[in-house]
RNA sequence: GCCUCAGUGGCGGAAUUGGUAGACGCACAGGACUUAAAAUCCUGCGGGUGUAAAAGCCCGUACCGGUUCGACUCCGGUUUGAGGCACCA
């Protein structure tokens, strides 16, 4: 047998006969698998690739052969870096290089059997394909949801190019590492934000994976809150912060304005420091979006002299600061700073010393009816000379605590807490430290009978030296406790209490408290538990008083789509200098890209497109003046935004897809893809998809009912593969070794579809012999027509498992399935063609070519034109079962008994079983239990 | 820090969704065939105890606890790892 060639003989047929292709006006019921089409890379096909294509390759077979008209189509996204790049080296067109690459791939695919539908084969760099790209954005601009606008820009200093957000995740630049810099620059931008309610909503009519519902909701960023207005002291202007906590109004001690804020520049004549102000500018733009939201770099800022702000719900004066913490481009570029509710807020209150105001007092012991209320303090005692901290020990009594006392009147804090140090320890000479926020303990007192809450506050003293005078204890106090230094680590041990415990915790290591609590010092809020329902109330308060309203914000923003590239898709626009932007009339695209061998980047920002002086120069559509074409290009993502559309009719000329053609093949059934493109490709094709929705262009708001995410193969040492750790394997080899039915099988049985594995060469010979093994079977088979009896059952069961499996991406299942099969047909004697076939027509979808081979040498029919097979539900069991028997839950053997019998009759056959019967000697039976052709589990005492 | 997912033999991984944990494959060990090798076939393979060999018994699905006749599966807590987001107010 000579699998090459056998390889070659089906794949060429499948192709002659267009076993594979889908027809557009079909009477069958339609079926859209979709793989992201790859970028033609240099480097050729990765085995990731491989498993993805084979897996949904085997279920299209499956679908096909059960009757659906199957749309499987492939084509490549051939716009981008890699590519100009290689072009501005080697002077030749990057076109050359693109279809060098796909002739590679294609090749490489079609070495492994997958049945994709080459007829509906593009690239996003044909100008038949992108002349429709073009036409969409006109439709963006048509709809005002295509902006020309200067912004601030993600620059590559080494590309040469702005970046979008997406692009330059984590402050580098995705293609080259280079970090990214600041650039104002014109762009043309899409409105993408308006949709991010409906892009959140939408996913309601999808089946995607929990991770990448989640993974898109996390990018879209959504948050609930307020819009607080406060009034800028002295001018008519207010400084609209927003705020997911406006509960906290009362805490507000300072504000930070954005270094970026246009108030700076506004009240720049009042600002008494403004030398200053302006240096810290410079310092912020200086750094690069990396550095600047470092988490661990400490906060800086510099307080505006002359500018303050009023707190509209208590009419306070508040001093303003700014600090590169507050971002320009989110909520309203300012924020109001409750540094006793926000971390970073905290961090910066502490830095600058600025007053902090606690407004939530954290919640211990339980809240209960008819308590007392007091104010109390708990004073931790540090001998900095030991470093140990002072205990009470109540032993029985309550077990090791600190100093507590309640407040008498008009006693502050510190001098109760000095007063009870001495009472309770005689210690007289002390030094305060710090103290907690107030914490609300609810306890109950047993010897007085009575509850109380009290509203306790940490203090930590430290001890100056050891002056003591005699204790004065009350009678209940005396011989009852007695006073122990503990370090700290005895301290978190020993300390139960609550209300105790969090003291120390808090005294020691003090922080924002961000939790829920008991509103304090906020007036109308004083008391409420709930932040949801303190929220509501502040908004409505505010409304009231015409200070705020509800809003929400979004981290998802507008997406930049100009790219300063050469190879991308110009952007229809031509500026003219008296009619401004026009758009390239319809009749006139595709804006081809001009066919040139050299192109170099510029130094002023723009595309290299903008020294071509005969393809920018171009009359004004409309008033026929000599004017200019934009010589920006659309990103990346553009040709990857609506490819799946295309596909379903990917020859018309009139329209990018046909009416016809979206109204048959709907949603996309099946989209598979990696997880690295769960956020950005993922977001911008259902944007896409949703404006051309929104404006009657196709059927389905949605693009795609299901997307499912492979794992990655890794190296064989559990990295990822890469050229530098040379751990690469390269799927040509592997086919040429051992045949691309192996390796076919192989990466579906490797583990979990979507999850990561490592490549092992191993389990691949492995796959080779269960193969080989099928192939050998064929010695064993008679001319019987008809399952053989004793295997009956097993082939019924394997259909179901493996139909089921493939069919939900249960791959490595459903290959163990047809393994366990081989080996019992391997255990006979004899085995019928109609047993073999079977065993076949279900390998077929997963090692189609041998499959085939072996087939047709049968004299049958081809197999992926056969109908796939049936079983028979009333023959998936056999007639008797083996059941576990367990007494208290402990298996203590096995029956064989009829299917389905009678409890009774299970238990009397159970309890006549050797182990079992020893077990229940002379014990009472309490209970029994029988699961039908399960379990019997017998309780007994 | 927040969100999502996961933790099962030497390894990749099964387990009918609460019912005999470790299917299937790999690796390893022993044996058969062979002059030899490859290929193929047979046997064993979580740990402990036990036996001439079995049988049997105990422990075991990251850790602690709970629910249940019964938990890899459900609930609460801890921990480790992976991925996503991150000075997002």
């Amino acid at each position: 047998m000579n699998i090459k060639e056998i390889e070659k003989k089906w794949q060429d047929y499948w192709l002659k006969n267009k076993s594979f292709e889908a027809f557009n006006n079909s009477e069958k019921e339609k079926y859209y698998i979709l793989v992201e089409f790859p970028y033609p890379s240099g480097s050729g096909l990765h085995v990731g690739h491989v498993k993805s294509y084979t897996a949904l390759d085997s279920m299209a077979r499956v679908k096909r052969m059960l009757g659906y008209n199957v749309l499987f189509p492939m084509g490549w996204d051939a716009f981008g870096a890699p590519a100009e790049q290689y072009a501005i080296q080697n002077k030749i067109h990057p076109k050359k290089a693109v279809e060098e690459n796909i002739q590679t791939f294609k090749k490489q695919i079609q070495s492994l059997g997958i049945s994709f539908d080459w007829s509906r084969e593009f690239s996003t760099t044909d100008p038949e394909y992108y002349k429709w790209t073009q036409w969409q954005f006109l439709k963006f601009y048509e709809q005002g949801m295509a902006y020309k606008a200067e912004k601030e820009i993600n620059w590559c200093p080494r590309c040469k190019t702005g970046l979008s957000n997406e692009d330059a995740e984590g402050g580098v630049c995705e293609r080259c590492g280079e970090k990214v810099t600041k650039k104002l620059k014109e762009q043309w931008i899409l409105r993408m934000s308006a949709y991010a309610d409906e892009l959140i909503d939408g996913l309601k009519d999808t089946e995607f994976i929990d991770r990448v519902k989640t993974a898109q909701i996390n990018w879209i960023g959504r948050s609930e809150g307020a819009e607080v207005d406060f009034k800028l002291e002295n001018t008519e202007d207010v400084l609209k912060v927003f705020t997911t906590r406006p509960d906290t109004l009362y805490g507000v001690t300072f504000m930070v304005m954005s270094p970026e804020h246009e108030f700076l520049k506004k009240y720049e004549d009042r600002i008494k420091n403004l030398e200053e102000v302006k240096k810290y500018q410079e310092y912020a733009a200086s750094k690069t979006e990396i550095e600047r939201t470092d988490l661990t770099k400490e906060k800086t800022g510099v307080k505006l002299d002359g500018l303050r702000a009023i707190n509209p719900v208590n009419n306070e004066s508040i001093e303003i600061w700014i600090s590169d913490y507050v971002l320009a481009n989110y909520g309203t570029g300012a924020i109001m700073a409750v540094p006793a509710h926000d971390d970073r807020d905290y961090e910066f209150a502490k830095k600058f010393n600025i007053n902090i105001i606690p407004v939530i007092a954290k919640i211990t012991g339980t809240p209960q009816d008819n308590e007392k209320y007091k104010e109390s303090i708990v004073a931790v005692l540090h001998n900095p000379k030991t470093d140990k901290y002072l205990s009470i020990n109540w032993h029985e009594k309550g077990g090791n605590l600190f100093i507590g006392g309640t407040k008498q009147e008009n006693e502050d804090n510190i001098s109760c807490a000095v007063r009870e140090i001495e009472e309770e320890t005689g210690y007289t000479n002390v030094k305060y430290i710090s103290e907690t926020f107030p914490i609300n303990h609810h306890y109950y007192a047993y010897n007085k009978n009575q509850a109380y809450e009290i509203m306790a506050t940490g203090l930590l003293f430290e001890l100056v030296d050891e002056s003591k005078n005699e204790p004065n204890l009350d009678e209940d106090e005396k011989d009852n406790f007695t006073v122990e230094w503990k370090t700290k680590e005895e301290i978190e041990s020993l300390v139960k209490d609550e209300l105790h415990k969090t003291v120390f915790e808090n005294l020691l290591s003090p922080s924002a408290f961000v939790e829920d609590g008991k509103m304090i010092n906020s007036n109308h809020l004083n008391g409420m538990t709930d932040i949801k329902e303190s929220i509501q109330k502040m908004i409505e308060h505010l409304e009231t008083i015409g200070a705020g309203k509800k809003m929400v914000t979004y981290r998802l923003q507008d997406w930049i789509f100009s790219r300063q590239r050469f190879w991308g898709e110009p952007i229809p626009m031509i500026y003219c200098e008296d009619c401004g932007w026009v758009p390239v009339p319809e009749e006139e695209l595709p804006v081809l890209l001009p066919d040139i061998a050299s192109y170099e980047p510029t130094d002023t920002g723009e595309s290299p497109l903008a020294n071509i002086e005969e393809w920018v120069n171009t009359p004004c559509p409309k008033c026929k003046k000599m004017a200019r074409r934009e010589t920006d290009t659309m990103p990346n993502w553009a040709g990857s935004s609506w490819y799946w559309l295309r596909y379903m009719d990917p020859n018309n000329d009139k329209e990018f897809v046909s009416k016809d053609a979206l109204n048959y093949w709907k949603m996309v059934d099946y989209y598979n893809g990696g997880m690295e493109h769960a956020t950005r490709h993922l977001l911008y094709a259902r944007f896409w998809n949703q404006f051309l929705y929104n404006n009657g262009l196709v059927t389905y708001k949605e693009p795609f009912k299901k997307r499912v995410a492979h794992g990655m193969i890794l190296g064989t040492n559990g990295e990822k593969m890469s050229k530098s750790k040379g751990n690469v394997i390269n799927p040509d080899d592997m086919v040429n070794l051992y045949g691309a039915d192996a390796l076919r099988t192989y990466e579906l049985f490797i583990g979990d579809y979507e999850k990561d594995a490592a490549w092992s060469e191993n389990g691949l010979k492995g796959c080779k012999r269960f193969l080989d093994k099928v192939f050998r079977l064929k010695g064993k088979v008679t001319d019987e027509n008809e399952y053989s009896k004793d295997l009956e059952i097993l082939i019924n069961q394997t259909i179901k498992k493996v139909t089921d499996d493939i069919l939900t991406m249960n791959f490595n299942t459903a290959v163990s399935a047809l393994m366990i099969m081989s080996n019992k047909f391997d255990e006979k004697e004899n085995i019928t063609k109609k047993d073999y076939v079977t065993l076949l027509h279900l390998l077929n979808p997963i090692a189609p070519h041998i499959t085939e081979e072996i087939n047709e040498n049968l004299g049958n029919k081809a197999l992926c034109e056969t109908v796939w097979p049936t079983y028979d539900e009333s023959k998936l069991q056999n007639d008797t079962v083996t059941m576990a028997v367990s007494i208290n839950g402990k298996v203590r053997g096995t029956i064989n008994v009829a299917n389905d019998s009678a409890d009774e009759e299970v238990l009397k056959i159970a309890k006549a079983e050797d182990n079992v019967k020893k077990h229940l000697e002379n014990k009472e039976i309490i209970k029994e239990i029988v699961v039908k052709n399960r379990i019997v589990n017998i309780v007994v005492k």
